[in-house]
DNA sequence: CTGTTAGCGCTTTCAA
DNA sequence: TTGAAAGCGCTAACAG
């Protein structure tokens, strides 16, 4: 199936001149003359020449890839990260390789061994919601790859990371709520090994202190994400003894699959309860009913700062350098 | 940062035997010792070696990578067929890139480019709205890297495709409608550049005929797929002499953008105007008027073929066998 | 069963 | 400004 595929060395002999010439020409380098450049340049064109990548990998013992593992590429929080990490690294011409641990430990783990043997040169990370240990990443500083986290980061381990200023966001909505007199509000949270969720909690517990809300806890339920749970968790919420006003969601699917465990008790969700969330799918405007307000967190923003900073952790040669933790505001947005 | 790479060299060394037998020894050569080979893993497994791809792509001359692109990654269908496509894949060991046209051609072209120059032993294609010329996948063919395509294939061209019986569900569905007593039907129709579009209309025409529903030009409507065009289409229809019973969407998201436009215009959908469609989002359920029915195209089962059928020509070392033509029975679901 | 050797396509000293 | 030659890590004849 395959042609024999053409090299530098059929364009040496076409032009009959040494084949170091011929790389020279093609690099660019400087003390080159313009017109062997101009040929090479034509007779590559004319031969329809493509560098092979694995003799250039092999040499320099650099792949100019990095990967990526995220949970989901489905939810648009991630979609549009990916697509600012391709833009910044494709701009330094290194490529992306993407996988997804659909908030699998088991696939997060399997991603990284494959990273290690595709021997990336860095890797971008946003941890399935099963994670809870740092170890597997350890695995990859052993073979020298650099890794930046960004949104959901390992807690109690000081890393590269790239976040939103979760905790601000979250008081800003109970903020928000309590401005619209609403005094009963709990929260579905993410599991409680994701930073994100702590500082969801946070800004969540401070905002009802600071306006004198009630901290009810039996208002304040943490999901693994998955629907199963997270249906299991809201009927919880909806049986209990007073009934919130307001749930403040996790992320949108959470607040789907809330809204949609609401609807089976006969209740209509944002009319009779009202929902708030961390925006990742633009799909809820489709809604009859969308939730009142939600936190845009600027994922392409996100995954821009993420990806700049591994290339700049990647160029710098030193040794490891001290891990950067990297702020990207959030902005509520009322519907 | 990188530390020096362990070779089959070190391993050599420290056993104090030939590279070529650590090489063979790795390999599961039958005609290795079995105590050497034991050795060799032992020390393999103890040094932390991880062979180096691209020595090995350079001596194999392949690559055991397949480029998939296709138009979002965030719709169900498309997200499921890559799923299978993976686990085929990696299955014999290959790998799997993942590009998104985002229904541009321009992207799609990049993807072509970046598989050519990082030599991919085949790719799985599914095109975007803008691509109505072969032409660039010529390009692949002459570098002899194989190609299937799935779902959206290339019209007048003889090429592998996996694809569902779109016409006979077509078919199906205005059946449905018909049986409802619903006679009125309009169809919101993909771009002309898409086999899949006059399979669609040719399923939608013949059904219609048979029986005896009204064909009205002006129910007959193709969108490229954007938001703001089949909204405008959407509108068309609802200010038309006569308002259709139903409506027969190109795909879920058409029929998202058009179940809006009816909001907006005062109409409940799927109250006043029925909306069928082929199903590639599962968030429509979550809809409080969801969609009556829809065509399950068993995305995974077509990407599994895809696949099987991509590593089948890859194994054939033979010149281009007969194009292949598979395809994969859809099943309506009623709501 | 194991070792020697050539070479995959490219970059890069070193020498001219 | 160019060429010769070594070598990146691995595989696979060929030769024992």
């Amino acid at each position: 199936m395959q042609k024999t595929q053409v090299t530098i060395k059929h364009i040496a002999q076409a032009l009959n001149i040494s084949i170091s010439t011929v790389s020279r020409a093609l690099q660019n380098h400087p003390r080159i003359g313009l017109r062997t450049k101009e040929k090479v340049f034509e007779m590559a064109q004319r031969l329809n020449y493509v560098p092979n990548p694995a003799a250039i990998l092999l040499k320099k013992n650099k792949t100019f890839t990095i990967g990526v593992v995220l949970p989901h590429l489905q939810e648009e929080f991630f979609s549009q990260a990916i697509t600012a990490i391709e833009d910044v690294i494709s701009a330094e011409n290194y490529n992306v390789v993407v996988s997804q641990s659909r908030d699998k430990l088991e696939r997060e783990n399997r991603a990284i061994k494959s990273f290690i043997s595709s021997r990336v040169d860095g890797v971008i990370a946003s941890i399935s919601a099963e994670t809870t240990q740092y170890y597997q990443f350890r695995e990859l500083e052993r073979y020298g790859i650099p890794i930046v986290f960004f949104d959901r980061a390992p807690k109690d381990v000081p890393v590269n990371k790239v976040r939103g200023n979760i905790a601000d966001a979250a008081f800003e909505v109970i903020d928000f709520l309590a401005n619209k007199g609403i005094k009963k509000v709990a929260i579905l949270n993410g599991p409680a090994s994701l930073e994100i969720s702590d500082e969801r909690l946070m800004g969540y517990w401070g905002a009802m202190k600071k306006f004198n809300l009630p901290i009810i806890q039996n208002y304040i339920k943490s999901t693994d994400l998955s629907k199963e749970d997270t249906t299991k968790k809201m009927i919880e919420l909806l049986n209990g003894e007073e009934l919130p006003e307001a749930v403040f969601c996790f992320n949108d699917y959470v607040a789907l699959y809330a809204m949609q465990a609401c609807k089976q008790k006969g209740l209509v969700p944002n009319k009779d309860i009202m929902f708030v969330s961390f925006a990742n799918l633009p799909i809820t405007t489709y809604l009859d009913n969308p939730p009142l307000a939600s936190v845009e967190q600027f994922a392409y923003q996100m995954g821009e700062k993420a990806a700049q900073l591994l290339l700049k952790i990647i160029h710098a040669e030193k040794e490891t350098l001290e891990p950067e933790d990297i702020v990207v505001n959030t902005k509520l947005i009322i519907h």
